[in-house]
DNA sequence: GACATGTAGTACAACATCGCACTATATAGT
DNA sequence: ACTATATAGTGCGATGTTGTACTACATGTC
C-alpha cells in the first residue's frame, strides 16, 4: 500500500470514530436531565469510578481538558447540587471535589436506565466484538496519549 | 456475562472512542492554521470528497449537525476565502457552496502535510489493523445512525 | 389560483470551550 | 530566610454549538 493509499484509510478510521462519538454522545444526552450534558455526566461518572475527593486539576488532566473548562463543569454540577467543593487541607492552592448523595444517586439511576439501550446495542455489537475492540482502541488511545506529551 | 458486567464494557467502548476522538482532533488542529478548527477542516475535506456545489443543508445532514451550526461553519470558511456561497438557481430557498482555489489548495497542503504523522501512526496501528477496524466501526456507526432516526 | 403545509436559511440568545492574564500558594535554590 | 519559579484556581473575552423563532420560497391540495 503506497502512502497515497494509506492516508485516506487513517483519515477514515478517525472519521468513523468521530461520527460514532457524536452519535453515542447524542444517545447519552437524550437520557440526561434537562441542562445536563455529556461532559457533566462524564465528570460525575469519573468521580464514582476513581473515588471522589479529586482536585479539579487532577480531573482536568484525566479528561485532558484545560483547567478553565473543568472549573466551569464542576461549577455547573455544584449549582445543581450534584457535587460539592471544599478547599484542600493538604494544599492551600487547590480544592477537592466530592459527590453529594444526590449526585451519586443521579449517576446511578442514569447508568441503570441504560440497561435497555445496552440490550439493543448488544444485538448489533456482540459482547465478544466489544470485548475485542476495547483493547485495540485502548492501545491506540494510549499511543496517542503518549505521543501528545512528546511532540505528536 | 450478566447485564451488570455488560454495561461497563459498552461504556468503556464508547469512552475509548471519545478519548481517541479528542486526541486525534487535537493532533489535527495542531496542524491547522490559526483560527481554523477541526470542524472547518472537515467541511473543506467533505467538499473535496463529495464534489462541491452542495447546499448547506445537505452538508449539515452529512455531518449530522443542526443547520445553524453549518451556517456558522460555512461563514467562517467564507470569511477566510476558502469557500464561496451563491444562491441556488434550482431552488430559491437554498444556496450552493463552492471551494475556492485557495480552499482547495489549503486542504491539499494540510492532507499532504499529514504524511509524516501517518508514517508514525502506521508503526503503531498497522495498515492491516486499521483496515480491519474500519469496517467494524463503520457497522457500529451505521447502526447508531439508523437507530437515531427511529427511537433510541 | 388560493391556501395550507413543508423546507432552506438566518438572527439571536443561552450556554460550552478555552486561551490569556491574574492572584494565591507552594517549592526549590541559594 | 529570600527570591525565583512552578502550580491551582478564577475572571474575562473570543469563538463555537445549538434551540427557537422568524422570513422566504416551494409544493401539494382543493
Amino acid at each position: 500500500m503506497t502512502p497515497d493509499e494509506r492516508t485516506p484509510l487513517y483519515f477514515r478510521l478517525f472519521n468513523e470514530i468521530g461520527i460514532i462519538n457524536q452519535l453515542s454522545t447524542a444517545v447519552l444526552e437524550s437520557r440526561l436531565p434537562e441542562g445536563l450534558l455529556a461532559p457533566h455526566f462524564s465528570v460525575l461518572n469519573h468521580l464514582v469510578r476513581v473515588e471522589d475527593g479529586r482536585t479539579p486539576l487532577e480531573m482536568a488532566k484525566a479528561f485532558q481538558v484545560p483547567k478553565t473548562t473543568m472549573t466551569h463543569q464542576v461549577s455547573v454540577l455544584e449549582r445543581r447540587g450534584l457535587v460539592s467543593q471544599a478547599p484542600n487541607p493538604d494544599d492551600g492552592r487547590s480544592k477537592r471535589v466530592w459527590l453529594t448523595d444526590e449526585g451519586r444517586s443521579l449517576r446511578e439511576s442514569i447508568v441503570h436506565g441504560f440497561g435497555d439501550i445496552i440490550d439493543r446495542w448488544s444485538e448489533v455489537i456482540s459482547v465478544e466484538e466489544a470485548a475485542d475492540l476495547v483493547p485495540q482502541l485502548e492501545r491506540i488511545r494510549k499511543y496517542l496519549d503518549a505521543a501528545r506529551s512528546t511532540d505528536i
